[in-house]
DNA sequence: CGTGGAGGTGGGAAAAAGTGGGAGAGATTA
DNA sequence: TAATCTCTCCCACTTTTTCCCACCTCCACG
């Protein structure tokens, strides 16, 4: 999958347009949407799905507190949905709403999966961490060099 | 059985309605109700149910007070329930006040079985456990790469 | 500057899903 | 025994979803 900010937008049936670039990277026509963290969604192909639910499967029981709330918070709520023939997926209702998906979203590209944001909420959270940003590049800093 | 968030109604005669998406997973038409954690009923096609049922009995004995707790708390509660020609059961008495269900019902999809939940106390649940969450997916963040 | 193609947008029609309520059987109570 | 209530089954109506098609716009290229 590639990296990009991209504009895109939700109709009133619910349909959002995955730019043409994006969708290029998914194989197939079925991805997976789920609840993200930090008010947005995730977006991935069905390997990286797979893969990573797996993952968190595997480390967990349904006897424990914290597993269920992982599961319910993450696993549970992912949906396949397939890109129709124009290009677009339709986000279920629950998503849409914890997303607070607006007819303007932005689609972030972020190499194995990708995220889906209402503009607002994405320009609101850049705003709001710019300054814990500039404190974690800082840390950086010292072992990453350009 | 697949993962997916879905809210659903329950309507004057007590009958919930199945999403159609989840109906499609249950083969036949009869299903395992029973007391969940947290307020919520588990809901298991019956092989499942049987298979963790089994599972459950065979590591508890009726000498030892836990596991007789468990066997009331878990085991007993369940009740088969058919689904009727519309997709929909009808839920116990006990069952729903147990859950507190009103009209606006949430299923949750968990791969090998499903979660009901009250719209109110799941959203209530959500919102108590976003920084449990957040915490959790940290710790795991170390673990889990994607 | 015109034309063609790809990307994007909207909406209509058919099919599927969901909703409500009536009738009848069986149970319950006066 | 009659009257009433509840539960179940079934049917019909309404809403939503899905699929498809037509059109618009922008850009590249002749």
């Amino acid at each position: 999958m590639i990296t990009g900010e991209f504009r895109c937008s939700l109709d009133e049936k619910g349909r959002l347009l995955i730019p043409a670039r994006m969708r290029a990277e998914v194989t197939g026509n079925v991805v997976i949407l789920t609840r993200g963290v930090e008010n947005c969604l995730w977006f991935f192909p069905p390997e990286e799905w797979k893969s990573f639910s797996e993952k968190l499967i595997g480390s967990t029981s349904l006897f424990q507190e914290e597993s269920r709330l992982i599961q319910r918070r993450m696993i549970a709520p992912a949906q396949e949905t397939e890109i129709d023939k124009a290009g677009r997926i339709v986000v279920p209702p629950t998503l849409r709403e914890y997303a607070d998906l607006k007819k303007e979203c932005i689609i972030l590209g972020l190499k194995k999966y990708m995220e889906i944001w209402s503009e607002s909420s994405y320009q609101a959270y850049l705003d709001e961490n710019e300054a814990k940003f500039k404190e974690a590049a800082e840390k950086l800093g010292g072992r990453i060099t350009l």
